[in-house]
RNA sequence: GCCCCCGUAGCUCAGUGGAUAGAGCGUUAGCCUCCGGAGCUAAAAGCCUGAGUUCGAGUCUCAGCGGGGGCACCA
């Protein structure tokens, strides 16, 4: 907000050291903090430290704190007020400039009233960078692990388009293994011709389907020697199928193909749920033989090594290529001795897909951390390859979602489906709905539900930071008090009332009309922190895509509607003092919900008007 | 054995090498003549240990202790 004036300053800095011998380093210029003033502030500790070095040689002895506290104050007197600030202070070490309150409040809103939903916006970074997640498995259904992964993906994918990155999102479904092949095997055998009516029904009848084939191949403790012969027949029956689909049998690839398009029909209809438009769909399946051209490339490259002569397998030695002594990146296979590929040969094919035919200069990968392996190797394997592109691939591991009883188990029964989750969330929401707000239609309760279950929903993974673990607890993932995305969304609300009364008491109709607000009566606290925050946004977000964490952003949307919270209380807005405060306070209430929107909107979180 | 994460308040977690380490939950005490109480105000309570780097370390390095995850023909 105050660059130019903050440079201006630096420049006379500078001039004032040139001209007086002192060793000047790095300005670094951060905001004043434990203050109810705006500005910005540097410290002199490292041009003192410089000083202090320099003179042990001539054997004098400089102290630094004391030394930066006599740069700061001669600073100073030489720089005297700057325009723009209001008053400048030399204190333990640092230089702080005070913004003057008026102009820096009336910039900040005027910025936000302006830009509106741009407010934030990165300038561009001509950098095409592709998002990769919602990798469930087919034949299988969607669990609150796969919520986690698709929500943290979206948020990402919000975050860099948002500071200025060309982005694109990517499916990556598994719908081939041995998994799969398990579902269609026993639908095949037991329930051919069945099919469940509704969309989610029948992809959750897939994964029973699943849990009970499991069984059947899973070898029990004290086993029979009848239920030894069933279960090996039952498991080389799966196997053949196995060989059928990979021959390109016609009746096994249509079986496969409809049943799969059951569970991308739920797939589908979950991600429009939560706001999620994938650009690009890539399937496992048609990475299989690509990737076996790729398994020829690195061979021709020297990088892997064919040990099948000797009944080994396709392998890359990613340490001994690289020159490295101690085991680091190990040594990975690529084809099995039987020849077919596994799943770094199908993510090293579809990297160079990435690269090749859509552009990408930057890959990111949210995969479950327990894959960090898996893809140090992949990476290193893309740049022995030659990709430079390789130094900009980021695997996003995210930590497991487990169970207040443990780890989430299909096999076990032990597993939270989303549906069923988004599903109570909306019924438990629909009654909170009618306590707090009796008067609202069913029609609008209904959308509200839904709104602030799945807020609540996203609110409660996106606020984890990627590396924790997280245990999913139904009752605090759909609490709606402290620090959740309902007490976010109710700050929005609030907002929005007071511009609706506004309007509704007929004084001015749009924000637009007000007189332009000044900023010049004293502000409160609460006003000064809220106008802080709404300030802090720009930047907020440029960390957040930068360090590829949503959390930055949760942390602040929260912060920020905590301001706007504490502020509704303690300050009145339309029974302000004058109509210039007022004016000025409508126009604050507006920039924060404009804000409060934006964030939301990087989260993945509709922002509702009533609720 | 090697690699990757993590260790901050009773619990769950924030915390660009910089000034007085912050939230939520829980506990305790207050606040509905006032723009929506899904709210607000306040109190008690904390950096795993030991060295090192630095003017300055919760933050960087090393070692230790404790917890989680992963290590070639699964994905």
């Amino acid at each position: 907000m105050f660059t130019q004036e903050t440079l201006q300053i630096e420049k006379e800095i500078r001039a004032y050291c040139a001209a007086n011998d002192i060793p000047l380093a790095e300005l670094k210029w951060a905001p004043i903090p434990f203050n109810g003033e705006w500005g910005t502030s540097t410290s002199f500790f490292q041009t003192a430290a410089n000083e202090a070095k320099a003179a042990k040689a001539t054997g004098k002895r400089v102290i630094v704190p004391q030394r930066a506290q006599e740069i700061a104050e001669s600073v100073k007197e030489v720089i005297g007020t700057p325009k723009g600030i209001s008053h400048v202070e030399a204190v333990r070490g640092y230089l702080n400039l005070y913004f003057v309150t008026e102009d820096f409040a009336e910039r900040v809103i005027a910025a936000i009233l302006q830009e509106k939903s741009q407010f934030g916006r990165g300038k561009p970074k001509h950098e095409r960078v592709m998002v990769e997640y919602a990798q469930p498995n087919t034949h299988h259904s969607f669990h609150i692990g796969h919520y986690r992964n698709a929500i943290l993906g979206e948020s990402l994918s919000r975050l860099l388009e948002f500071a200025g990155f060309e982005t694109l999102r990517a499916a990556y479904p598994g719908d081939i293994g041995l998994g799969v092949i398990t579902v269609l095997w026993i639908y095949e055998k037991f329930y051919k011709g069945q099919e469940p009516q509704g969309i989610h029904e029948r992809g959750q009848w897939l994964l029973k389907l699943y849990v009970e084939a499991t069984n059947l191949l899973t070898k029990k403790e004290n086993e029979t020697d009848d239920e030894r012969i069933l279960r090996e027949k039952y498991d080389a029956e799966r196997r053949e199928m196995y060989r059928k689909w990979d021959a390109g049998d016609e009746y096994i690839r249509d079986l496969w193909l409809e049943t799969r398009e059951w569970s991308l029909d739920e797939l589908r209809d979950i991600l429009l749920q939560i706001g999620i438009q994938i650009d690009t769909w890539f399937f496992e399946s048609e990475e299989d033989e690509p990737s076996k051209a790729v398994v020829q490339e690195l061979l021709d490259l020297d990088i892997a090594t064919d040990e099948r002569p000797e009944g080994g397998a396709v392998i890359v030695k990613i340490d001994e290529k690289l020159g490295l002594k101690k085991e680091k990146y190990r040594t990975n296979v690529l084809l099995r001795n039987d020849g077919t590929t596994l799943y770094l040969t199908k993510d090293l094919s579809l990297a160079k897909k990435k690269f090749n035919d859509f552009g990408v200069d930057r890959s990111i990968y949210v995969v479950d951390v327990r894959q960090s392996m898996h893809f140090m190797q992949a990476f290193k394997i893309l740049e022995l390859w030659g990709f430079e592109q390789a130094e900009k691939c980021y695997h996003l591991g995210y930590g497991f979602v487990s169970l207040p009883g443990g780890a989430m188990s299909a096999r076990k029964g032990r597993v939270v489906i989303f549906k069923d989750v988004a599903d109570e969330a909306i019924r438990r929401f629909t009654e909170t709905s009618k306590e707090k707000n009796p008067n609202l239609s069913e029609e609008a309760r209904a959308e509200v539900a839904e709104t602030v279950g799945l807020g609540a929903l996203a609110y409660a993974m996106l606020s984890v930071d990627n590396s924790r673990d997280t245990v999913f607890d139904m009752d605090v993932a759909l609490s709606f008090e402290g620090r959740t995305g309902p007490y976010i969304q109710n700050a929005h609300v609030r907002a929005a009332s007071i511009l609706k009364k506004f309007k509704v008491e007929g004084l001015k109709v749009e924000d637009k009309n007000l007189k332009p607000a000044t900023f010049n009566f004293e502000l409160t606290p609460h006003e000064v922190e809220l106008i802080e925050l709404l300030s802090r946004f720009p930047n907020v977000v440029e960390d957040a895509a930068n360090q590829y964490r949503p959390m930055i952003m949760a942390t602040y949307a929260y912060d920020l509607a905590s301001a706007f919270h504490s502020f509704y209380h303690a300050v009145p807005v339309l029974k302000s003092e004058t109509d210039a405060i007022r004016d000025a306070r409508l126009r604050l209430v507006a920039a924060a919900k404009q804000v409060l929107v934006n964030s939301l909107r990087l989260l993945a979180i509709k922002a509702p008007e009533v609720m």
